[in-house]
DNA sequence: TTAGGCGACTAGCGCGCGCAAGCACCATCT
DNA sequence: AGATGGTGCTTGCGCGCGCTAGTCGCCTAA
C-alpha cells in the first residue's frame, strides 16, 4: 500500500510528484506568486496535475503557514434582520469571495455562553453591526483578531447617514407629497435597537424640517403592551395624519391598533414602514414601504472589510444607498388608483 | 528585543516557559491527555501560568496536527427560516460548545457563485436542512469532508415526523375544539418548501383521519397572485369553515384575502396558522398559531453531528417535540372569553 | 576566457500543535 | 543485588503549506 494510497487527501506534494517538479513550485503556480517566474509549459503541467487529481489546499496548513485565515466574520446583531439583509450579505459573499475570502455569519446569543466564534475561527476581520462590549474586544484582542470593525470606542459605519436614514427622509416626502403636515414618528421600543432608530428617526426629523413641516411627534411602540393604541389616541387628537414608522413591524402594530380603535387607515391615518419587508404586502391594509436595495450596502461592507485585512491604502469607499416608496393601501389618498 | 515581545501571539512554548516544563506536557495538561499522568503541582502550574498569559491554542494548528477542525457547519435553506429557529441554533450552539466544537451557520444563495463555506472551513461535519445535490456532495469530498447530514441519497432528520408534523395536528384538534368539521390546508406554493409542507400536509390529514372529518381541501397559496381570494372564495362556497396554514404567512394572506372578500375571520372562516411568529400577534384579526419549541430540536441537532463526528455508538438520539396551540382572535369563537 | 547576470527551479525552515516514543527516577518484588 | 513496573516528564516527528535562501545552467558582456 503505497503512501498516495493510504491517505485520502490529496497534497501539494502529491501534485508536485504528478507533474514532475518540486513542492515549492508548485506554490509558486498555483498562487501566482509575485517574483517568482516560472515557464510556461511547467506552470501548465502543475495546473493540469492540480485539477487532474483534484487537490484543495488544506485551509488549516494555509491559515497556520500564511498567518492569515482569508475569513472573515460578520457579527449581526441578535434581532431579525435576516430577511432585509439577504441580499446584502450575498453581495458581500460575492465581493469578498472575488478576492479569495470567505464571509461567515454569527450572531451571538445573549444569554448563550458559548464561547464566541471568533475564538473557533481566528478571522483575519470581525465587523460589527453594532460598537463591541469591552469584554468582546479583549476576547479578540487575546485571541490574535486584531483588526475590528469598528474599532474599539468608534460607532458602527452601518448606521451612519446616508446607511441608516436613507429611506426616513422618502418616508417624510411621501407623506408630504399626500398632503400630510402633522407627522409623528413611531420609534422601537427595542433597547438594542437605539443607534438605528436614533438614526433614521433623525434623517426623517431633518426632512420635516427642510419641508417647513413642524417637529415630529415621537413616540416609542411596543409589540402587545397597548403603547400603540395610546399613541394612536394621542395622535389622532394631536392632530397628526401621518406616521413615519420605525419599520414595517412598527407600522404594522400602528396601523392594528388605529384600525383598532375604530380610525380609518390610511382616511385618519395615514402610515407608512420601512424596509419593505413580506409583512407590508401581507397586512390589511397594505403597508406602504420603503425598499432599500441592501445590495450597495454589501459590496461596501466588503470593501470595508478588504481594506481593513490587507492594510490597503484606504479611499475612503464612496457609498450610495439607493431606495424607493413602496406605496400601498396605508398612504393611499383619495385620488389615487 | 526578546522573542517574547516580539511576537504577540501566546504559543504553548510560552506557558511552557512560563511553567517550567516542556510543551508536550502543556498539551496534556491544556487537552486532558488520556493515558498521561502529570503531577497535581505540574498540572496546576502549567494551567496558572496559561490563565496568567492568556493563552488561547491556536486553532488552525490544532486543526492541522489533530486533523479536525472541531467544526460543525449547518446549511440553511435559502428562504428565511431564521426567525423560528433562532432558539433552534442557539441550543444546538450551545450543546455543540460544551463538547467543544463550534456550530456555524450558512446560507448558500441560489444564484450566488461564491464558493462554498465547507472548502474555506473544512468542517468535521456538514449538517443540511435540506438534502445535498450531487454537486454539492463531490464538493465536499474533494476537499475532505466525509461526514455529512443527511448522507448521500437520504432525507433530511428534520423533516420526518415528529419534527415536522407535531404542530399540524394540534392546528386540526384546536380547530376541530372549537366546532369546526369542514376544514381545508393553505399551502404554500413556494417549490423550496416542497417536503416540509407535505410533512405538515400529511400530518395535519392523518389527524383529521383520526377525528372522523372529511378529507383536507389543500389548495396552493401564493402570495400576490389572487390565489388566496380564489381559494378563500372556493372554501367558502365548499362549506369549510376551518382553514389550517402551512405556517403564518400563509394563514395571513388567506385571511387577509376572507377578510378583503367581506368574510368575518373568524365568523366565517377560522384560521390557524404555524411557527408562531411575530406576525401573528401583529395582524387584524390576531392570528391563532402554534408555538413549536425548538430548542428540543436544536439538543437533537447537536446530538446528531455529535455521533458523526466523535464516530460514537449511535444510539439514535431520542427527539421529543414539544409543541402548543396560541389561541388568538383568528379562531375565536362567540363563548370564548 | 571568465565574471556576472538572469531565468527557472529546489531544498528546507518555520508556523503551533498533537502525540508517539523514550528516558530518568523511584518503589516494589524476586 | 538485580529485575520489574509504574510515574512523570522530555525529545522530537509530522500535519500541509508559504516563502526565503539558495542552486544550476545558460547567455551575455568585458
Amino acid at each position: 500500500m503505497t503512501k498516495a494510497t493510504r491517505q485520502q487527501r490529496v497534497t501539494a506534494a502529491d501534485v508536485a510528484g504528478a507533474a514532475g517538479v518540486s513542492r515549492a513550485t508548485v506554490g509558486f503556480v498555483l498562487n501566482d506568486t509575485p517574483g517568482q517566474t516560472i515557464s510556461e509549459g511547467t506552470r501548465r503541467r502543475v495546473l493540469e496535475a492540480a485539477v487532474r487529481l483534484g487537490y484543495r489546499p488544506h485551509t488549516a496548513a494555509q491559515a497556520l503557514a500564511s498567518g492569515r485565515s482569508r475569513l472573515i466574520l460578520l457579527v449581526l446583531p441578535d434581532w431579525p434582520i435576516e430577511y432585509s439583509m439577504r441580499r446584502c450579505l450575498d453581495e458581500a459573499s460575492l465581493a469578498l469571495d472575488r478576492r479569495g475570502y470567505s464571509l461567515v455569519t454569527y450572531t451571538p446569543h445573549a444569554g448563550g455562553r458559548a464561547r464566541p466564534l471568533w475564538e473557533s475561527l481566528s478571522p483575519d476581520v470581525v465587523v460589527g453591526f453594532t460598537s463591541f462590549g469591552a469584554e468582546d474586544l479583549a476576547s479578540m484582542r487575546a485571541c490574535g483578531v486584531t483588526k475590528v470593525i469598528p474599532a474599539a470606542g468608534q460607532g458602527s459605519p452601518f448606521w451612519r447617514p446616508p446607511v441608516a436614514g436613507a429611506g426616513s427622509a422618502l418616508q417624510v416626502e411621501h407623506l408630504h407629497e399626500r398632503g400630510h403636515r402633522r407627522l409623528a414618528f413611531g420609534a422601537s421600543d427595542d433597547a438594542r435597537l437605539g443607534s438605528l432608530v436614533q438614526e433614521r428617526f433623525g434623517a426623517a426629523q431633518a426632512c420635516a424640517g427642510e419641508l417647513g413641516l413642524p417637529e415630529l411627534d415621537v413616540r416609542r411602540i411596543g409589540r402587545d403592551d397597548g403603547s400603540a393604541a395610546a399613541a394612536v389616541r394621542h395622535w389622532h387628537e394631536a392632530g397628526v395624519s401621518g406616521v413615519v414608522a420605525y419599520n414595517d413591524d412598527i407600522a404594522a402594530v400602528v396601523t392594528g391598533a388605529a384600525v383598532r380603535a375604530g380610525l380609518s387607515v390610511p382616511g385618519d391615518l395615514a402610515v407608512i414602514g420601512h424596509d419593505d419587508s413580506p409583512l407590508a404586502g401581507m397586512f390589511v391594509p397594505s403597508l406602504s414601504s420603503v425598499r432599500v436595495d441592501t445590495a450597495d450596502l454589501g459590496r461596501y461592507l466588503a470593501e470595508l472589510a478588504l481594506q481593513e485585512a490587507e492594510g490597503s491604502a484606504s479611499s475612503p469607499a464612496q457609498l450610495a444607498v439607493e431606495a424607493e416608496v413602496v406605496p400601498r393601501e396605508s398612504t393611499r389618498s383619495r385620488h389615487d388608483g
